[in-house]
Formats: C-alpha cells, structure tokens, sequence
DNA sequence: CTGAAAGCGCTTACAG
DNA sequence: CTGAAAGCGCTTACAG
C-alpha cells in the first residue's frame, strides 16, 4: 500500500504539500494540486485514516448504546442518528448492550480510549447514569424521560399517557389496566405518572390489581395479558406502555375469547410499523423516531465541539393516534 | 490527558515496559507489572486505542452493510455479528445503506482507508458486487443467494421456496400466487426457481398474470395483494417471498372480505418475531439469523487473518414452519 | 526481563 | 505557496 511519501516522490512535491493538498487544497496552487492529483491516481492512494484520526486525536466516530436493536422503534432512531452523521462525516458504532451493564461499559470506554468522540444513549435506564460517565465522555440521552440528567432528547412521556387514558375514560371505560415495563425504568415511572394523574382528573380511583408489569417485550405482553384473563372483574380496556407487549396482548386475549375491541380496548405507545399492520390495527402514541435520532446527533456534534449546551433538553411532540383497537365498552 | 510516557515516569520504568505490561505481560517481570498497575492508577491512565491501532495498522472495526437496520430480520443478525464481534474484541461499524450504492462505496472506502478490517453484506444484491471489491478488502456475504460470489454464508433459498410450495399444493391448491421482491433480486430469483420447480413437479403450468412484484416491505405487500383481489380467478394461496410482506398482504385481504385461511392461505418467509403474532399467525421459513451471523463474523475474521477460506460457501439449513395462516383450498 | 531508539503515516507550526 | 522538521502515542526489533 503506498503512502503519502510514495505520491510526493512521484508528484515531485513535498509530503506536506500532498497533505494540504488533500485536507486544505485552497493553500496549494493549481499547479501542485494538479501533480499530486495524477501522481495519487498514478499509485493509487488511500490516505491512512487512522493515520489522520491519530493525529488530530479524533476519531470521527461516535457510538449508540441500545438495549436491543432488534426493537423497531430503536432500529428507526438509529437509522436517523446514522443519516445524520454521515451528512456530517461520522460513523455510528452499534453498541447493543442487550441490558448487560458490562457491555455498556466496554462501550464507554471506546471514548475513553479515543476509538469514539461520543455516545448517544437509547435508554433512559441504560445502567451508566450520566453523571457517572467518565470525564471527558460526551454523552447525549435520547429516548429519555424527565427523571434523566444531562443533555438529552425527550417526549412528554406523562402527558401522552394521560391523553391516551384521558381519551379511554372518554369512552366510558372507568376500569382501566396498566401494562408497564420493568418497575425502575423510567418510562415506566413517567407513564405511569400519566396514567395516575388521568384516573384522578376523571375521580377514578387506582386499583393496585389492574397492574400488571412486563418488560417491553411481544413474549412478556402474552404473559402479562394472562393475568388479566384469570380475574373475575376484568378490566374493559388496557393502556400497554408499548406496542409489542400490546400486539402480545392481544393475541391472548384473543386465544382467550375474548374480542378486540369488543370485549376489552388496548392501547400502545411508540407507534413502530406493525402497529398499523395488526388486527386490529393499534391505537397508540406516535414518537417522533426521526426527529429523535435527528436531534440526538445534532447535540452530540456540539458537545464533542466542546459547547456547553444551555438548552440541555429538547421535548419533542408526540402523536396521539386512534386506531381500531379502542372501542366503548361494552355492557354485557 | 496522561500518556504512556506519564506512567513511565510515576512506575520508574522505561515506556517500553508499560507498553508489554499492557499488552504481553508475560515479558514483563512481577515487579514491574505491580509498578506499572499503581502508576497506572495513579494518573488515571487510559492508553490511546487510536495511537495502538495506527501503529498495529489494524482497526479492529468491521463494517456491516445493509439495506434497511430497520427490517428485524437483519437486525436479528446484526446483533448476533455484534454479539460474535465483541467477544472478539472487535467493534462493528453499522452501514446502513438505505440501497444507496454512492453510501455502500463510501463505507467500502473505510476499509480502504484502514478505518475498518473488513465488511460483512447482509443483502445478495447490495451494489458492490464481491469481484467489484477493491483490492485488499475482505468481505463475506451472509444472506446470500446461489448467484453471489465470494465467501458466503446463506440459506438453500430454492429448496426452501420448493417445500413451501410442495406443502400448499399437498393441501390440494393448484393456483397459487407467488408475492417477489424485485425481479433483479437474487432472493427473487432463487425463490422464484424453487417456486417453479415446485409447480412443474405437480404438473402445475405456471400462469405468469399470479406473480406480483413487491419490494419485500409491508408497504408493497399491501398493494401487491391489491391486484390479486382484482382478478377474476383468483388464487387460493399466495407465496409471499418474505413476511413483511405477506402480512400487508393479509391486511389487504381481510379489508376485501377475505378470510384468511378460509379463502385464501398465505405463506411467508424469514419468520420474523410478528410473524407468530399477526393474525393468523404465518406459515413460512425461519432462517437461523443467529447462526447467520455469528458464522458470517466468523469467516470474515479468519480472512481478516488472511486465511484463504478452502470452503467458500456456507449452507445453513432452514426450517419450515406450519402455522395458522394455510388450511385446505375453500370449495364454493 | 529491560531500555534506548526507530518508526508507523500523517499534520502543522515555522521559516522562507 | 512551499518544504524541512518535529511530533502525535504507541509498538517492537535490537542489544544488553
């Protein structure tokens, strides 16, 4: 492979010249720049990029830790944040921590270590809190909730939990379940801020047994959704605090008999693309996954700039979107 | 920050003897190692990954190309690339090329320019084909088809195609539809083939008007299916060529009326984590993404070491699995 | 087992 | 506009 040196021999210039030619050409002449551009094409020269990271200490690279990429809902967050950062002439690092605080970790320190410039978080609960984060770690959370420190992007988690309950109690259901994803997430404890605040509006009061939690997942959704089926006073609708435990809610409620909407209303949050696409089609929360992965990089380029951001949060609207899974409740 | 020469100084030792101590520690006495590790501490040392991979000329970093993060069936072998990738102590590069060859080159020209070791392609007909590859690139193909070159890891896509076939036309169905991918696609292709042969076993004539053209997203499922509730004679069963497709498919049909199995059975392909979940759940072929993935890692790293790989193409066995969404041909 | 020294391929003041 | 030279932070023969 040849280098720089190679292509100022044959260019007849000096190595210096070859490396502004290619990284400040508007300080070479034409006369030069023509040479070392047909002595390049003549050798065939890559320049060493990690040559050049090492020497200006930057990596341009900057690393997204998910707790699982396989989610559709991060899977459209990250494709923003690398649209993005391809415009800007960074690459994404794929760090699937699938939860593992070690991995999590190991990530980090790739900025530590200079193999990154920064990191974007996908979790609110991702296990390093951001006050954690090593010195000199750059770090933007997006996907977060109000609890979370530090530069982040964010919807208003609570107030759409209250719109989506707020709109079930409009329907006439006054017994309404909870779906939530593990007790310390955050979006579990924003969510459920919202779905609080919406019984007590309406003078509803909470009944700890409509809670049911699982993780987020489609699997814990099927699972949840049992505990419902085996009560004698059944709720008449479920507020699921995504759309995979709520596509797995339905399917067995379903397999129990019992009828979507009909019998018992669901509702999502995330709006990933099979909530349109299921029976019936879901209604729930449509987050912002663009803007999100958007907004994120946009931070995180000026944190690794070195600014200080004033405005360290950004609250993003959501959508709340009425599909077919929502229904009065029916009077037996 | 402090540097390799910072703890040298604060060990008493030379930096040469740091440098082993981190990296070969067996050549380094008890003594000295103990030095090096307080030292260490003691100024808070992180060593430069950048300045190690410069000088080693190797990124440890892989680049994975694929058309869309956002389908789970890639995001299922990303994250078992990564999971393989990590263990080994590399990083991966996510390239998510949107289909776009200007942005598939641009990730090839990261290996190129040693930012990465080598690329992995996630789809048959990403752009770049392997013989097009610029020299000193190594690059495996998972997901690949019969017609790709290079080393390879894949699924018998015909033989698959030609089970499913067989099993619809074992329920008795001789019209049967057939869902593609784009007809310049080798998945296309490939299934296309298991597909025909299937029917010319049966003594079935293929009838060119039951192929409708997708693009393998929900999307194109939905509209394709449009044509089939156009025709006279309709179908009793459809071969969707992935599953994303065949469930905009069943969404269609059951907004014309149809019942699915009853009226018309439909089949997938991938077995991708809704396709047990939509409703009926699908019929189709899962592709073991884990395995995919991990022995994709695998073979790219063996030619990162510069094996030549004897056993260039891996075949993986597929299952067939029978769900809800196939029964016997309705008789009106 | 250890240290002095060369060198990886670039960039960037510095002097002209 | 150009070149000679120093240096980024490591690794690794080489000699001891």
């Amino acid at each position: 492979m040849s280098n720089i040196r190679d292509v100022a021999r044959e260019a007849g210039v000096s190595v210096a010249t070859v490396s502004r030619a290619l990284s400040d050409p508007d300080k070479v002449s034409q006369t030069s720049l023509n040479k070392v551009h047909t002595a390049i094409n003549k050798v065939g020269y890559r320049p060493n990029m990690l040559a050049r990271s090492f020497r200006s200490a930057k990596s341009y690279t900057v690393v997204v830790l998910v707790p699982d990429i396989t989610n559709p809902f991060f899977a459209q967050v990250i494709r923003s944040i690398e649209d993005r950062a391809q415009q800007k002439g960074y690459a994404v690092l794929l760090g699937d921590t699938r939860g593992m605080i070690e991995r999590e970790k190991e990530y980090v320190r790739r900025v530590e270590t200079r193999l990154a410039d920064g990191v974007i978080q996908l979790r609110p609960d991702d296990a390093i809190k951001h006050h954690e984060m090593p010195t000199g770690v750059v770090c933007v959370n997006a996907c977060g909730c109000e609890s979370t420190r530090g530069p982040r992007v964010r919807i208003d988690n609570r107030g759409a939990a209250r719109a989506v309950v707020d709109y079930l109690i409009s329907l006439g259901h006054r017994r309404i379940g909870v779906m939530s994803g593990l007790k310390d997430n955050p979006h579990t404890t924003d969510r459920l801020a919202g779905y609080l605040e919406s019984l007590e509006n309406a003078g509803i009061k909470y009944d700890k047994s409509l809670l049911a939690e699982g993780d987020f997942t489609i699997w814990s959704g099927l699972n949840s959704a049992k505990q419902f089926c085996a009560m004698q006073d059944k709720p008449t609708a479920i507020f699921c605090m995504n759309d995979e435990m709520a596509i797995g809610a339905i399917q067995t409620f379903k397999q129990h008999g019992l009828r979507v909407p009909e019998d018992i209303s669901i509702t999502g949050f995330d709006d990933i693309s099979y909530a349109r696409y299921c029976d019936p089609s879901l209604t729930t929360v449509t987050q912002p996954a663009e803007e999100i992965g958007k907004l994120a990089m946009d931070m995180l380029l000026r944190l690794i700039e070195g600014e200080e951001l004033a405005q360290e949060e950004n609250v993003l609207p959501a959508e709340f979107v009425i599909r077919k899974s929502t229904a009065v409740p029916h009077r037996d």
